[in-house]
DNA sequence: GTTCCGCATGAATCGATAG
DNA sequence: ACTATCGATTCATGCGGAA
């Protein structure tokens, strides 16, 4: 499989043609945004934009294992005044040619670039859009855990009567809960919002976003050993993360310069293999953490 | 005036008939969710959610200013393992309609709903979508600015009511103090992520949103002596808060018990609305200082 | 008048079972 | 096959009363 574990020169709706159907466990990427990155991949026009991105979603849909999934980091752009609407409107195309639109992540930034206008405020948020080709996928829920908040401490220290059993009674929803479950309970699920600076160090990429966010949805989605696409892999973040946690990547890019410069910076990084099962579980945990308890 | 400052019973689409043109400066409101509610509202289901709200929002542009805003609280609820596409496709058809889709903030809800699913984790954010009729409209960032620096972090995340809620019970002693200290320094002007958490305690009513989140609108788009609107008042949160901040409110609702409780909730808070008869353009200013100060 | 601490609550969703 | 109902699961917060 010469494919695996290459930065690949080339227009991702071409490229990919040269893989088998059902190859890819996870997709995530970053496309050029609207009328962003003009030198670098033309400009699309925002009225332009799911005609041309389409074409490469049947690819993506096409090389996508039936259990995978494809996880799109995207923000739709200013133009006159308004939100466009191309990104909504590329979710409802995407729907007509069979994908599930199971979720909508939200990344905070808690670091945006400062600057001031009259009639909007700093954009600190992007979307992070997950398709599914069907409603069973792979979802590795326990590789994201997070500690449970401080509220546990004191909470579990000393039990009620009512917290150690059922509490059954509840207006409307049928919701019960019993409290004792909790006790030795050190982590807990995360939820759809991730709170995550941009990297400050700036890599000439356009599009670069933290390490840390590929990194998130690369253990949820996939397992050692599969697979991870990134078509538009600018810098090469994504396959550099995928390769450190022991995933195969497959890094496509239109622009010659970002080739080189992902190939440079994937040169000195060996897959990390089934040895390292769980190398950094501990990882995402304390950067969560760190966010919530402020 | 006599529709002013008035909790209505009936269907917003027929009451907002009686209303004269451009006679609001803000919208805000959070319409039953498509499903949610059926005990009080009957349910909408998400297939004709688009069709149900369009009509109320033909009377909503009707009636407001070509100055004035409207702040949209939404949720596409998930379907058969999806999110519905009512939300976005709301959006395109209020633009049709001649709306302007101007910004979505997000509101993170520090507090959300217990659960556990196989594919999805718990659903932490909510949509508030902006809406104009002219790309020209009035905004009042100052009256929302935020301190800068680490204490100013914390406090911005816990934009939590506790400590202003209980000054209010203070109104008219120790108003404005010490604002000279913080006018012109370490200011700096939010942005387009609301962190704010569910009120959920035992109070006679289900609070919908937090009071916060219609403070900050309100100030942000109106000034004292402007009149705010909404449509689906419930238990009467966004006209309560309008006139603790010196605005004019008119809340509509379709179900006896929730207008019942609203007026109750209102009858208390008259005694803010004389203040607006001397509008300041510091009044926001101080008023935003104080609560963050304290 | 503060601070501390217990606790009910919340725009939920899935899968299985029943009609 | 397709819809309706039901049980199971879960975490952080603000409020109110106590100290």
């Amino acid at each position: 499989m010469d494919y695996l574990d290459q930065i690949i020169h080339g227009d991702c709706e071409e490229v990919l043609t040269q893989l088998p159907d059902n190859c890819v466990d996870l997709i995530f990427t970053s496309p050029p945004y609207a009328d962003q990155r003009k030198n670098t991949y033309g400009g699309i026009h925002p009225d332009d934009y799911v005609d041309w991105f389409m074409p490469k979603a049947r690819q993506f849909y096409r090389v996508l294992k039936s259990t995978g999934t494809f996880v799109l980091n995207i923000k739709e752009r200013v133009v006159k005044g308004e939100r466009h609407t191309y990104v909504i409107e590329l979710i409802l195309a995407m729907r007509r040619e069979g994908w599930l639109w199971t979720e909508e992540f939200m990344w905070h930034k808690k670091n945006s670039y400062p600057g001031k206008w009259p009639n909007r405020f700093r954009d600190n948020w992007e979307r992070l859009i997950q398709f599914n080709k069907k409603r069973k996928f792979n979802m590795y829920q326990e590789s994201v855990m997070v500690p449970v908040g401080d509220w546990a401490k004191t909470r579990l220290a000393n039990l009620s009567d009512t917290d150690q059993i059922r509490d059954e009674s509840n207006v409307g929803s049928g919701f019960g809960k019993n409290v004792s479950n909790w006790v030795g309970r050190d982590l807990v699920y995360p939820n759809n919002v991730l709170h995550l600076a941009t990297e400050c160090a700036n890599r000439n990429h356009s599009a670069a976003f933290p390490t840390d966010l590929p990194r998130w949805f690369i253990k949820l989605f996939t397992e050692v050993g599969d697979t991870v696409l990134d078509p538009f892999v600018g810098s090469g973040t994504t396959a550099l993360v995928a390769a450190e946690l022991g995933r195969h990547y497959i890094g496509i890019d239109l622009m010659a310069d970002y080739v080189d410069l992902s190939r440079e910076r994937l040169a000195g990084i060996q897959i990390a293999l089934p040895i390292a099962a769980e190398p950094t579980a501990e990882y995402d945990v304390c950067e969560a953490q760190e966010e919530r308890t402020e």
